[in-house]
DNA sequence: CAAGCGGGATAACCTATGATACAAACGCTA
DNA sequence: TAGCGTTTGTATCATAGGTTATCCCGCTTG
């Protein structure tokens, strides 16, 4: 039952390099790599925050991906955003509407709002960076309803592989696929089955190849056009 | 349970009203009124601002209601966000992704970034203010992803009546409709004949009374179930 | 007053996708 | 190597909601 484990001392980046790497400037980063916290491994399909708890924590993804969610009383699962390596999730005031759940086994570090808040007023570069994190997610929160409200279900599987594409390895023709099909159905609005269908449809037309769950774009102008994929809201 | 009460969309007042209005400082809302802006009559149904735009400036509502929106290569519309007295929008780098247009005709204020930002990085308060603005548009963009993704189209509309009901009167028992149907269609990702199927169930149900426009809601509780609609993510 | 336009209502028809069920493949771990 | 839970692959059937086409009403504008 242990959604948390130590994690292991040389498995990926640290904080810091990852941050680092979303943009931000060294020395800010040594800041928050130095700010107090602890530093967790999650698996996956284990949920990690259930929506209710307290906000007053900073969590950020060193490796793997976390998903916020919710789930209908009917028990069907939205899930609303994702974050990647170098990405986090910011402390607010009140209690969470969503859950947080790890896509694959993450590596996530996590810190408190009144460790991480008071860097924030110290330091105004600091607090802009994160400000235009905040817009960034706003956009794809946006980018994601008009792909939830406005295409078809082979659309929506392809946005979500371009951006995932995009946001994972800066636009590589080659996906390592993070996603189950039931996760790709959550987060497009959709059913697992129809999911299925879909993949087999644009492996089908010669849009993908796929080994297992690794997917890999025989056309990314293509894919972009089946997608409507216009990768500028991922611009930080 | 009408704490701040918004005024209607018609009423006129002043910036700095309608900021304190939404929970702003009144030294802050001064600084504001006081930045140099052009006032503009923005009729509805007429685009004010175009995707491919710059975004360098900041808007905010006097009176009425902006969208903003994007459309298909299919012609399809999707509202993303909607933006009531007291509300902006914020400067960003590069170009606006989606257009803006009146949901009705609507007063606002149109500043340049370069005048607004200034007034961030010399007031910590006023930027945690609109911090927490930012905060709270990624929370409801997250809601309607969920109200798209995951509830038919009756519980769509009912939740979108119901947070209108909350943005525009604090949770009124009536609601002075601001919507077409089609733009109901383009929030709820539907199109417009569901949309009046759907209207006309829920009041052949006994869930509203209309009268021209105007809806009435028989029994707020009644709604909120049908919705699955919990306010808490509106609150700042 | 007529003409034109936006918005609402309704009907007939159709299809993409949901629901359900089950089997096959995969990957742990005992 | 067996056993079990998870993920993927299909098939069958049902239906919510899309599409298209009118028609009507109330405003605005000429």
């Amino acid at each position: 039952m242990t959604s948390r484990r130590a994690r292991s001392a040389n498995e990926s980046a640290s904080l810091r390099e990852t941050l680092i790497a979303a943009g931000l400037d060294p020395q800010l980063a040594d800041l928050l790599d130095r700010m107090p916290h602890r530093t967790l491994d999650i698996d996956a399909r284990r949920p990690f925050r259930e929506p209710g708890a307290p906000r007053d924590e900073v969590i950020f993804v060193r490796s793997g991906i976390l998903s916020k969610f919710k789930t209908d009383t009917s028990g069907r699962r939205q899930i609303v955003a994702l974050r990647f390596p170098g990405e986090g999730i910011l402390p607010r005031r009140g209690i969470a509407q969503f859950g947080i759940q790890a896509i694959v086994r993450s590596e996530v570090m996590v810190g408190k709002a009144q460790d991480f808040e008071p860097l924030l007023d110290a330091n105004p570069e600091l607090r802009r960076f994160f400000w235009r994190l905040l817009q960034r997610n706003e956009a794809i929160g946006y980018e994601w309803l008009v792909n939830c409200g406005r295409r078809d279900s082979t659309a929506r599987v392809a946005h979500l592989l371009c951006e995932t594409a995009a946001r994972m390895h800066g636009g590589d023709e080659h996906l390592v696929n993070p996603f189950t099909q039931q996760q790709i159905a959550d987060i497009t609005g959709q059913t697992s089955v129809n999911v299925n269908r879909v993949l087999a449809d644009m492996e089908r037309q010669g849009l993908i190849r796929r080994k297992g769950r690794d997917i890999e774009f025989n056309d990314w102008n293509e894919m972009r056009r089946v997608a409507s994929f216009q990768p500028a809201y991922l611009e930080a």
